[in-house]
DNA sequence: TCATTTCACTTGCACCCCGCAAGTGATCCT
DNA sequence: AGGATCACTTGCGGGGTGCAAGTGAAATGA
């Protein structure tokens, strides 16, 4: 029940409460890439092509974790690997993601696919339904395409440097 | 088309072009409080009881209008005042909202009645329609009903004094 | 065996943004 | 006219962010 939540809370209006662990530039990012790209491991995430820090990635990862939205198990195969993966908790929030994305397929204009957009718009429950599935399997091949280029040399996205 | 969006894209998604707008404490607090609460002013989201700074809203609330989500205009009893209310593409955002709701009803324990939280649960579609219909038609009512300390003095929300 | 590479981070640094208190100018009330 | 209200802005200090570089453990290759 995310007893651990922390001691104060700005007040209890749900979507307040959801905002406190979500509420940033990050978080529901890893999810998303969690959710519907393949993507596992810290290296993953990293080369996102969003161009999170590592450092704050880490933060992100440990904050996930004690929310319990995600779960950390070292990989047999490879001790150093760290597979990360949703709980019950993180998958919960395919809904979110998924009005998210029609919300900005609408009213921005994104990359997305128009065929694409137009099955989620028209089949939610479906496509919800397999997300789910592919998390209780375990099945990691991409449910939408990873951007072309999985940014091997991640460009630096700052104002501008003052000198 | 939203086409004043600055510059620099993250990447193409749909979910991290939202969260440029949206990733944050406090944007979707805002829209949530001119949606279903029935605020407009200033004054109003600074009392909300979750404790923004006002220079922060200033902040928000001229970002928001930049994005297009919110407008401002001036009363015209009382010209010290504006009024924000949200476009079609703020009022877009009751789904996400809806689903964060929901997601976080079920998941933290939070201030939700049961009932309430059920009924939207059931008839998601049909809250969608009112809370469009209150918008088209000014309808200002608090469709939640606002948490009942509607904070006179908000509590300042710090970490731990160091000392 | 032992250097090299890979992985998941951590550290140090500069900068920016946030939270907070106080102030400002315009407008309303009496 | 004097005070209250409104929508902000300013100044300050601290914390978080982005970035480059480093660390230690585990795998890989010669």
């Amino acid at each position: 029940m995310s007893g651990s939540a922390s001691a104060t809370r700005r007040s209890g209006c749900p979507v307040s409460i959801a905002l406190e662990t979500l509420g940033d530039r990050w978080s529901l990012l890893i999810v998303r890439d969690l959710m519907v790209r393949g993507y596992r491991t810290f290296k993953d995430f990293q080369l996102s092509g969003e161009g999170i820090a590592s450092n704050v990635l880490a933060g992100r990862l440990r904050k996930l974790q004690a929310e319990g939205l995600i779960t950390a198990a070292p990989e047999v195969s490879d001790a150093r690997r760290l597979n990360y993966r949703l709980t019950e908790k993180g998958i919960g929030l395919a809904p979110v993601l998924l009005e998210l994305y029609l919300w900005a397929a609408r009213h921005e204009n994104t990359g997305a696919p128009c065929a694409v957009v137009r099955a989620m718009r028209r089949h939610p429950r479906e496509l919800i339904a397999e997300v789910r599935r592919r998390w209780r399997t375990g099945d990691t091949t991409p449910l939408i395409p990873p951007p072309s280029n999985r940014n091997r040399n991640p460009r630096p996205l700052r104002k501008e440097r003052k000198g």
